[in-house]
DNA sequence: TGAATGATTTACT
DNA sequence: GTAAATCATTCAA
């Protein structure tokens, strides 16, 4: 897949992102962050899926975060560093977590990616998550929770620490984002899982498209948690 | 060295 | 609606 080109007058590639865009504060990145894309190349072939829902971990204040009260740790390293790295995290054993690390370095915080809306690559997503059923998925399942986009695009814990912003040649295993179609209808809600948070999970830092059916939990009827 | 637990998914009642 | 699967990480000792 060569989706991105270089403009003949030498600027930027015109599907790349600017660090700084995602060097500020996790509120501010988090919605904005719907409708990039986001991209894997592995030995197995390549996936790609538009991001239709995600979680702002807003450490160290933020008791829902793994950097909650600053800790720091050979796991939540990666959450101190620069912004546009990959923080991958293994949860309950089994399924791994992608987020995208925003602020400064120091300031842990972090965008949970949470689905997406699968783009290329379908056939190759059906084959990942087929190990756990068996039976073919519809399409909106295959990346609809935070633990299966991450089955789907092939992404695990060898990811960790990897940038975002810089795309390898297509030889090398990575995952990148780049730029994509944007949202029209932006609703959120409280954060999924968090329970253990007390007021911290009432926060409404989940962002989602509210067109897309590829989100992990659809809104309720009737529901106006509609956002700018 | 050992015990508790979790930013989930799936299957089953 | 409930419960099981499953293990890296963390903390206490």
């Amino acid at each position: 897949m060569s989706r991105n080109e270089n403009a003949s007058d030498g600027s930027l590639l015109s599907s790349q992102l600017p660090r700084e865009f995602f060097a500020r504060d996790v509120l501010e990145v988090a919605p904005e962050c719907l409708g990039l894309e986001l991209v894997t190349h592995t030995r197995a072939g390549c996936a790609r899926g538009r991001i239709v829902e995600v979680e702002a971990y807003r450490g160290p204040e933020d008791r829902a975060a793994h950097s909650f009260g600053g800790r720091r740790t050979a796991r939540t390293e990666t959450m101190f560093g620069p912004a546009g790295y990959a923080y991958v995290f293994l949860i309950y054993g089994i399924h791994s977590h992608i987020n995208i690390v925003t602020s400064r370095v120091g300031n842990p915080q972090a965008v949970l990616i949470r689905a997406l809306e699968p783009l290329d690559g379908l056939p190759l997503m059906q084959q990942r998550r087929a190990g756990s059923l068996g039976t073919a998925l519809a399409q909106r399942q295959l990346c609809n929770g935070p633990g299966k986009l991450c089955q789907a695009m092939g992404i695990d814990r060898r990811f960790n620490g990897v940038d975002l912003l810089a795309p390898q040649g297509e030889h090398q295993e990575h995952v990148f984002l780049t730029s994509g179609s944007p949202v029209r209808h932006i609703a959120t809600s409280r954060r999924i899982g968090v329970d253990y948070a007390g007021e911290w999970a009432d926060r409404p830092w989940r962002f989602f498209d509210a067109e897309s059916s590829c989100v992990s939990r659809l809104p309720k009827r009737g529901s106006s948690s509609a956002n700018g």
